[in-house]
DNA sequence: ACGATGATGAAC
DNA sequence: TTCATCATCGTA
């Protein structure tokens, strides 16, 4: 199981070396886990993208505390979203797990795996039923695919920023049309 | 292209 | 207390 030094580390690092990283999930009395394909970061408070570029609140005070907590918040009426704490405390950062091998998705992955709110701000345990480990995946960096963050065209200038990274061969197959 | 569906933060 | 906005997905 990673600990918490892994997660404090540059952000940028931290969701580099997240591909490859098995997320597990216990489910009554089984465990279930996928290996994390797709991740964006979500950088310090400048991050115009960034919940935490709006400063520290009841929602996002989350992202200031400690590394390897997780941040999980409801969007569009209906998603939670799954991120982890990176950084030290008091500097807010978080790396969104947008896609595991078989599910295509922040959203869907949450409602798969049934991950909600009641699981926000607690550590990755075994004990909350939801951690992450290390099977030995060694992920070469030529199949590492990097590209600008999805949704956060507001963002100004950050939203160019090449702070989300794909599997380079999960990639191909989806993805015919674009909207936009 | 858009509706579902509700929390969030900022304005009032 | 209202209002626009939103780190999405499934159906058009």
């Amino acid at each position: 199981m990673l600990k918490p030094e892994f997660f404090n580390r540059p952000t940028l690092k931290v969701a580099q070396d997240l591909l490859g990283k098995y997320l597990v999930r216990k489910m009554g009395n089984k465990e279930i886990a996928l290996m994390i394909v797709e991740v964006e970061a979500y950088d310090g408070p400048r991050d115009l993208a960034s919940h935490a570029s709006k400063g520290k609140t009841a929602r996002t005070e989350v992202m200031f505390g400690e590394p390897g907590v997780l941040y999980i918040y409801f969007i569009y009426g209906m998603y939670n979203m799954l991120n982890i704490v990176a950084g030290p405390a008091e500097y807010p950062a978080a790396i969104l797990i947008r896609g595991v091998e078989g599910i295509n998705g922040p959203g869907k992955l949450t409602r798969e795996l049934q991950i909600d709110r009641s699981l926000n701000n607690k550590k990755m345990a075994k004990v909350n039923g939801l951690w992450l480990e290390d099977r030995g995946v060694v992920i070469p960096t030529n199949k590492i695919k990097r590209t600008p963050r999805i949704g956060v065209g507001y963002a100004g200038a950050w939203k160019d920023k090449l702070y989300r990274f794909i599997l380079a061969d999960k990639e191909n197959k989806k993805e015919n049309k674009k909207r936009g």
